[in-house]
DNA sequence: CTAGGGTTAG
């Protein structure tokens, strides 16, 4: 009798312990086991595997081993459960060391330990191991149980063989729609997007089923791919197959995020606006989406939505709203950003700490950068190499490759990128000799390929140092394809040193290579002018206007009191012309009689595109829109920093002024320029410090659209055709025309102070100020 | 005891 109740009380207890599993009931779960053992159930072997199960789910690691240990007896789901867990806490290490220990006992692994451990070796990235440990299940005899090759499959895409992979779905005895999204999702993470298209197809015309994860993928490639007809079609077919995709939050995420890649921002946002319950990763797609396009009011307004509406903020969605400020160098709303932060958990994040170093950084508060860097409980290669770039812009060549051996004491493994920040700041500093060598060390570290990023930049640094004929051999030696952008540096390098013959002979080339583009036959024109060709000069500009090339116009805004004013080159249309030409006069008096302006330094910034040199007699528009801001606010030292954007690279001959300017008035200068990479340049008490901001992307992982030359909304773009301009810009950016040469921020939206101030941190001395306050100073 | 999808920072 006392057995039999003894038997149902542990049938009780059992299922009430699935049911806390399950539903994450840790209290619940706690209770049950200090029942079962009063009841004298301590060692049941199924029992305490459940308990594992629930320890493990529940995130309390160190009572799973707990039990774990405490057995008498174990079988390979005790073993498996534990693996399970580890896992699922974001540790397959322990996974992994556990499968190794169980090899030494009397269990053997089924299934399921393999599929958990093939899991843990993907997500690690260590084809190797499971390479081994593939080898076990082939002998064993468990490699064509579907979940396990599902699971192999799955482990060599992430590990990106995707060969491999290929190797077991087209060996698998049985393939189920897990098997197909499982490459399908392979041939999407490695960026294998036409393969993932074609799988696709052929998935529909043997009329596989399709679920919700094969759509996702094959969004997903389409996104890679830039394939925005295809997603289109994907888009319009699920629609029209009633899918309802409204509800189907992660679906219309992947969509989100494609019109997003795609730069279509219009659509992006109608889907987006469909979904009912919207997730924080298709908010931060559209607000990413918005600040890539340099439509900052756009990207806040989002981030406000989101604050306003219930859903938890992410490390995602912190680190890049923290971008956006930097990308636009708005220190103060930066500065805002990271007190912000501290009220979210996820605020500790590792990505976020990031981000705010590198804002620190691109807004040229270097020692705040270091601070954060240093108090930083954990470090990553991105961490790193963040630091090892800012140390580069600001000319600290030497503390970068302090920082890339300290980096490596602690075990922290550098990349591609991180080769690339240390070459750059090799060159920025000079360091030609150490450049070299560390350009031989990654050729032969066979870990990481070196790209064509990192031959331009051996490039840039080669031709500044005037080694110009090992710059071409290197062009000429490298295992890839050279780019336009690489032989472009190397002709201005030639135009630098005057290297007439090299450069007359790339210029050809290049006109050939990209006969399109404009900027090439300025560059060439230059060249000749350099050398007294006048006549060969003229003729190649001739030429520009013969095909119908147009090169943009320079064009140049400031702005003051919320209103915009911008100004193209030699502009006379601002009411106080005038009063700028006489300022700028009188400054540049001063600054020559300061400094020694001007130096003979055409080509400090070693310029791929600047404007040239005849256009230039008259004020170019930076100088107009420095002049103005200096009427207003007069030209006493110190003061507000004074912010100029232009579309077009800064000359010279305008850098050295402001350079001049800003040590003569003690200001702080930012000039934020673009072209084919889009710069920010920040100028100090007579010292510059530059930052490149849209650099190009290593291993294209995204696409960054050029600053200024998308516009993207596809209504946009049909109204103001392919925006070039400044202006068409400027509305984009979110100002209104208000007729003359002046443009109005639109209305701010009110700012929720109250959230603010609940902050409750020690920081809140530093959120006193509005957080949506734009351009403030 | 098991498996797959969308977002971030350089």
């Amino acid at each position: 009798m006392l057995q039999i109740s003894l038997m149902t009380e542990r049938h009780r207890l059992a299922k009430l312990l699935r049911v806390s599993s399950k539903n994450r009931l840790i209290d619940q779960g706690k209770q049950v086991h200090a029942a079962l053992v009063r009841i004298g159930y301590g060692s049941d072997v199924i029992l305490n595997n459940d308990l594992i199960d629930l320890y493990g789910k529940c995130g309390r690691m160190d009572m799973a081993c707990d039990v774990f240990d405490k057995m008498p007896e174990t079988n390979v789901v005790s073993w498996t459960a534990l693996m399970c867990g580890h896992l699922q806490q974001g540790n397959p290490k322990s996974s992994l060391l556990l499968f190794c220990r169980m090899g030494y006992t009397d269990v053997k692994p089924n299934e399921f330990t393999f599929s958990t451990n093939f899991k843990a070796c993907g997500v690690l990235k260590i084809p190797e191991n499971g390479m081994q440990i593939h080898g076990i299940c082939v002998r064993t005899g468990f490699e064509w149980f579907p979940a396990v090759a599902n699971s192999v499959m799955d482990m060599y895409s992430r590990c990106g063989r995707i060969s491999e992979a290929e190797q077991m779905f087209n060996l698998m005895p049985i393939r189920s729609l897990i098997s197909w999204n499982a490459m399908i999702t392979g041939y999407a993470l490695v960026g294998m997007g036409e393969k993932c298209l074609l799988l696709f197809q052929k998935m529909q015309r043997q009329g596989e089923i399709l679920d919700d994860f094969t759509f996702t993928s094959t969004l997903k490639a389409c996104s890679c791919l830039g394939a925005i007809e295809e997603g289109t079609q994907i888009h319009a077919y699920l629609i029209t197959r009633g899918f309802a995709f409204s509800v189907q939050a992660i679906v219309s995420g992947a969509l989100v995020d494609l019109y997003v890649k795609s730069g279509y921002l219009f659509e992006a946002r109608k889907v987006f606006d469909q979904i009912e319950q919207k997730s924080v990763i298709s908010w931060s797609s559209l607000i990413l989406g918005y600040a890539q396009q340099g439509n900052l009011k756009a990207a806040m307004d989002l981030f406000r939505q989101l604050r306003e509406s219930n859903i938890w903020v992410d490390g995602f969605v912190l680190s890049s709203m923290i971008g956006v400020f930097s990308d636009f160098a708005l220190v103060e709303q930066g500065k805002q950003m990271h007190c912000y932060t501290a009220k979210f958990p996820s605020g500790m994040e590792k990505s976020v700490a990031n981000s705010i170093v590198d804002m620190y950084l691109k807004c040229g508060l270097i020692e705040e950068a270091e601070r954060v860097f240093n108090e930083m409980p954990e470090r990553n290669v991105v961490s790193w190499t963040v630091m090892i770039t800012g140390y580069g812009k600001h000319g600290l060549g030497r503390e970068a490759i302090r920082l890339f051996n300290e980096m490596q004491v602690e075990d922290v493994e550098p990349d591609g990128v991180t080769y690339l920040a240390l070459l750059s700041a090799c060159s920025h500093s000079g360091l030609i000799e150490e450049s070299r060598e560390y350009f031989s060390i990654l050729c032969g570290d066979y870990r990481i390929k070196p790209q064509v990023e990192h031959y331009a930049c051996m490039v840039d640094l080669l031709g500044r140092a005037g080694c110009l004929k090992e710059a071409k051999e290197l062009i000429h030696n490298m295992p890839l394809k050279p780019n336009i952008g690489i032989w472009q540096t190397l002709l201005s390098a030639c135009r630098v040193h005057g290297e007439f013959e090299m450069g007359r002979k790339v210029g050809d080339m290049l006109l050939e290579l990209d006969g399109k583009n404009a900027v090439n036959y300025v560059m060439l024109s230059n060249i000749y002018a350099d050398a007294g060709y006048w006549r060969e000069s003229e003729k190649v500009r001739v030429s520009v206007k013969l095909k119908g090339l147009k090169k943009e116009g320079g064009c140049s805004w400031v702005e003051i009191d919320k209103e915009v004013h911008f100004f193209y080159n030699g502009d006379e249309r601002h009411p106080l012309t005038k009063e700028i030409h006489k300022i700028l006069k009188e400054i540049e008096k001063r600054i020559k009689e300061e400094t020694g302006y001007p130096y003979e330094v055409r080509f400090a910034l070693h310029d791929v595109e600047e404007e040239s040199k005849a256009e230039s007699l008259r004020y170019h528009s930076e100088k107009l829109a420095i002049g103005l801001a200096l009427v207003h606010s007069g030209v006493e030292e110190g003061g507000r920093t004074i912010r100029v954007f232009k579309n077009l690279r800064v000359c010279g001959d305008c850098h050295e002024f402001i350079k001049g300017l800003s040590k003569v008035l003690k200001k702080v200068f930012v000039v934020r320029d673009a072209n084919r990479m889009s710069r920010q340049l920040l100028y100090r008490y007579g010292m510059i410090v530059m930052l490149i901001l849209f650099s190009p992307v290593l291993l294209a992982k995204k696409s960054y659209h050029d600053y200024f030359g998308v516009s993207l909304d596809r209504e946009r773009r049909d109204r103001v055709g392919n925006m070039k301009e400044g202006t068409e810009f400027l509305e984009l950016c979110g100002f209104e025309r208000v007729g003359g040469g002046k443009f109005l921020f639109l209305p701010r939206d009110k700012v929720d102070m109250e959230v603010l101030k609940s902050a409750g941190t020690a920081l809140n001395s530093a959120i006193t100020n509005p957080f949506f306050g734009l351009l403030s100073k």
